[in-house]
DNA sequence: ATAGGGTTAG
């Protein structure tokens, strides 16, 4: 078997073409058994510099190149205990040799010979093979390996921890972890080194420790563009995004000059928290600064604009840029799936192909959203034979769409199907179930699927509270809504506007208005489907002075009423005879186009007939 | 070597 072969002449190392096959060099040195091996006289460290001229590719290509073709390169002989004892103990033909498996993908190969070698010092061979565990999602194995080389306790340089940061990144590891790794760099004093501190304050914030990413930028002696943007845009992803509005402020005060970077990061910031205005002011700066051509800066404003509703602003920066690609389209479509035009979004999937961009989960993801709720179910469907012949239906975002798709076309059984043969542990599947039972009305089946996720070890999230309470409502089981609402007392979790609405709802309804009351006040944002419930629960109950008082409330706050509300309003001025303010209400709802509304047009009906107007109410 | 887009809710 050839391990090495050199084609070209010995006369000049380096113009040699060197071929290695990685996986036959291990298995050979393992068994130590002598190949028909041939080599010159080449001292290790000449060796090591051959490796490192080939191109890895190279090597890959050859890995499993014929013997003909091995035949008629130009070999060079050496003796088998020349390479045992000349290039075994070598780090830098070792670390070659780990590169190239990495990039063969020989993962075993790799790991084997980097353990074998007792003396083996850091290099970055580890991050070649830490990096193919990111790449092959070995995330267990990426630990170890870190885990490795810390206990191995070789001296770290700032760049080699830098490195070990980002391979970090790019896997879920515990805080516990990444407190390991920031020990060693206090112990080695790069503390404020800027190169080491930059991954970290990137992987605190991955972590979601922002406040200890925030210390160390504190203590920081030297910032570049790099520390502004890891704080600006992880603050951002952490749902910190003020923060890092702030800081960007910060920065300019300090006379830090903006980039792409920075700029789309704020920008991103900006549109998370709708400050549609200041990410505006942020577009003129970005012409000022002329990035207004940068990729992933336009990204970022097309999103901005998409958010904020004005598509044609977004589709206008969208058909100017010189470059778009797989992420513009998403965020373009995405915004026209928000606002209902699935057909926009349907032509610019198919746009995409036009210019060679190849549609990834995130876009049938938005498609298969807006197909879902605008119930185009042939779409749908086309969609889902994409996904599956583009090998995505694997992806957790493009179940849960899917299921979405099917529960939101009223194609249970395929709906039911579908979810049977998932087998996730993937919340959003339950949940979807969730409403799909809800929707049927059928609290059996709906208490059955809440109870069974839980047997499965998966918490009741945000969507998972309103859903099941919302059927608990419809069918009036209030005793089972009051258990619910003690579990999420009892979990710690944080009820919020989707949870209180429907527990306002669940209590007016059912005239528990006191419970109802104390539910309502508490919420700190105005939200209209609490407002109507209250209002309308009133009504139901027969306290019509108390529906009126909350309705002119809530129109004093300068929110708009829908037909529910103004129905509920209607209704208590009927019960209480009050004409005149009835009469308002009606040319009211006229005005806010609900002159055709079916409840607004009964509580009408009973106004007028109450109050002796037999013709208007006819 | 730091950046941009995503599934489930009245």
């Amino acid at each position: 078997m050839i391990l090495i072969r050199i084609r070209g002449s010995s006369s000049s190392l380096h113009r040699f073409r060197l071929n290695v096959s990685a996986h036959v060099f291990y298995k050979w040195r393992q068994s130590c058994q002598a190949p028909t091996f041939n080599f010159a006289a080449f001292s290790s460290t000449a060796a090591s510099r051959a490796l490192n001229i080939i191109p890895v590719e190279e090597n890959v290509g050859s890995l499993y190149a014929p013997s003909s073709e091995i035949k008629k390169c130009n070999t060079l002989n050496i003796q088998r205990e020349n390479l045992k004892n000349g290039l075994r103990e070598d780090d830098g033909i070792s670390a070659r040799l780990v590169d190239i498996c990495a990039a063969a993908g020989e993962l075993d190969c790799a790991f084997q010979i980097l353990n074998d070698l007792s003396g083996f010092r850091y290099s970055g061979s580890w991050n070649k093979v830490i990096s193919l565990c990111i790449e092959k999602k070995l995330h267990g194995e990426v630990s170890s390996l870190i885990s490795r080389i810390l206990d191995k306790n070789v001296t770290l340089d700032d760049v080699a921890l830098a490195n070990i940061l980002r391979a970090c990144s790019g896997v879920k590891v515990g805080f516990h972890f990444v407190e390991q790794v920031h020990a060693k760099i206090i112990r080695y004093g790069f503390s404020t080194n800027q190169h080491v501190c930059n991954p970290l304050i990137d992987l605190y914030l991955k972590t979601e420790l922002v406040d200890s990413a925030i210390q160390i930028f504190k203590n920081m002696g030297t910032r570049d563009s790099v520390t502004w943007v890891a704080m600006i845009s992880g603050l951002s992803q952490s749902c910190r995004e003020m923060e890092g509005i702030l800081l960007y402020c910060e920065m300019r005060k300090l006379g830090v000059f903006p980039t792409p970077y920075i700029f789309s990061s704020v920008i991103s910031a900006c549109t998370k928290v709708n400050l549609y205005e200041l990410g505006e002011q942020l577009h003129a700066q970005i012409l000022k600064w002329g990035f207004s051509s940068e990729l992933f800066v336009c990204n970022s404003l097309v999103s901005l604009y998409s958010r904020c509703r004005n598509l044609t602003f977004a589709e206008l920066i969208f058909s100017e840029m010189q470059h778009r690609d797989r992420v513009t389209y998403n965020t373009l479509i995405s915004g026209f799936a928000m606002q209902g035009s699935s057909e926009k979004s349907l032509e610019l999937f198919e746009e995409m192909h036009t210019e060679s961009l190849k549609p990834d989960s995130v876009t049938v993801a938005c498609l298969l959203g807006t197909c879902a709720s605008m119930g185009v179910l042939h779409k749908g469907v086309q969609l889902h034979s994409y996904a599956i012949k583009a090998g995505m239906c694997s992806d957790i975002i493009i179940e849960g769409s899917l299921l979405d798709l099917y529960v939101k076309c009223s194609e249970v059984k395929t709906a039911h199907k579908f979810f049977l043969a998932t087998q996730t542990d993937n919340v959003v599947l339950w949940n979807v179930m969730l409403v799909a039972y809800g929707q049927m009305g059928d609290l059996q089946e709906s208490v059955h699927i809440y109870s069974q996720m839980q047997n499965k070890g998966l918490q009741p999230n945000q969507y998972t509270y309103p859903s099941i309470l919302r059927t608990c409502t419809s069918v009036g089981a209030i005793d089972l809504g009051e258990q619910v609402q003690t579990q999420v007392i009892k979990t710690g979790f944080q009820p919020n506007v989707y949870v209180c609405s429907v527990l306002i709802d669940m209590y007016a309804k059912h005239g528990k208005l006191e419970t109802a009351q104390k539910i309502f006040r508490r919420l700190s944002e105005d939200d209209i489907v609490s407002w109507t419930a209250m209002i309308a629960g009133y009504a139901q109950h027969d306290m019509f002075h108390e529906s009126l008082k909350l309705f002119v409330e809530m129109q004093e706050r300068g929110i708009r009423s829908d037909n529910i509300g103004l129905a509920s309003a209607i209704s208590a001025c009927a019960g209480i005879q009050a004409f005149d303010q009835g009469r308002q209400i009606h040319s009211q709802s006229v005005v806010s186009g609900y002159s055709s509304d079916i409840s607004i047009g009964n509580a009408l009906v009973c106004l007028y007939a109450r109050c002796g107007c037999i013709l208007e109410a006819h």
